[in-house]
DNA sequence: ACCTCCCTGGCC
DNA sequence: GGCCAGGGAGGT
């Protein structure tokens, strides 16, 4: 993808755009651009353009990036089409327009782009780091994995699966982890979203999330609490049970997690 | 620091 | 026909 050309771009939904003021504001400003480089912070997809402009994206609930021939068959809620200068089209899927792209200048930063936490997979803290960030807090650690202003990159699923593999309840208060468990829990992480990443991510059974070539990911059948509410854990054969921590489902084992 | 809302497909 | 899924913003 880098050094490729988006020759012309066309957005249609305004909720897609909604970071900058109109679908035809971001287009008009990405097309004729270069890719220079691709990274990523968190959930934000961010495609480094050169002359300090930036495209962001973030998949949301139900977003995904296809790359395909620029006549393929157009699935529907496609809200965004770039055409490249090798004949290539990428574009952003996105029932539920929960994500969205976006173009910014690092001249105009936006406030909702920089409270980022350090980033879990690629700069993850100490967990000295970690239990500063984490001190007098009462909230449900669950609650605050999923506080992108700590840790910037954890959902719902691989909060969960995290905490279950370091052995930590989710509603144990942050502020009473000891370093001893913090490290455990960054030592999980690491390893939970080493083995997402490996096995292509997490396509639920809705087909929500697909690789850019269209294929599921296989991390499903890997999970080890999400979604299996009543089912025996893996580790010692007591039933996963479901509880909501601020509306969100957290899967957990009541006998393994402490 | 918490609650509500946004949005659609799929399911009961 | 109504409910559920959930990341993040905004309001209280």
């Amino acid at each position: 993808m880098v050094g490729r050309v988006m020759e012309r771009v066309c957005l249609t939904h305004p909720r897609t755009a909604r970071r900058n003021r109109s679908p035809a504001e971001v287009g008009r400003r990405l097309a004729g651009r270069e890719v220079v480089n691709v990274g990523r912070h968190g959930k934000l997809l961010l495609i480094g353009l050169g002359d300090g402009q930036t495209m962001v994206a973030h998949l949301g609930m139900s977003g995904r990036f296809s790359v395909c021939a620029a006549g393929a068959d157009r699935a529907p809620h496609t809200h965004f089409v770039a055409a490249l200068d090798d004949g290539a089209e990428v574009r952003f899927i996105d029932p539920r327009t929960f994500g969205f792209v976006a173009v910014r200048d690092e001249s105009e930063p936006d406030p909702a782009f920089s409270r980022l936490g350090p980033d879990a997979w690629l700069e993850a803290p100490e967990p000295p780091a970690l239990v500063r960030a984490l001190a007098g807090r009462v909230a449900p650690l669950k609650a605050l994995l999923l506080d992108q202003r700590i840790i910037a990159g954890l959902g719902n699923i691989y909060a969960d699966e995290a905490m279950h593999r370091a052995g930590i309840h989710p509603l144990r208060p942050g502020g009473r982890l000891s370093e001893a468990e913090a490290r455990r829990l960054l030592d999980a992480t690491s390893a939970v979203l080493e083995q997402a990443i490996d096995s292509g991510g997490t396509t639920l059974g809705d087909l929500a999330y697909l690789l850019p070539d269209g294929r599921a990911g296989e991390n499903f059948a890997r999970l080890k609490v999400y979604g299996r509410e009543g089912e025996p854990c893996l580790s010692c054969g007591v039933p996963v049970e479901r509880t909501a921590v601020r509306a969100r489902s957290t899967y957990f084992c009541p006998v393994c997690q402490t």
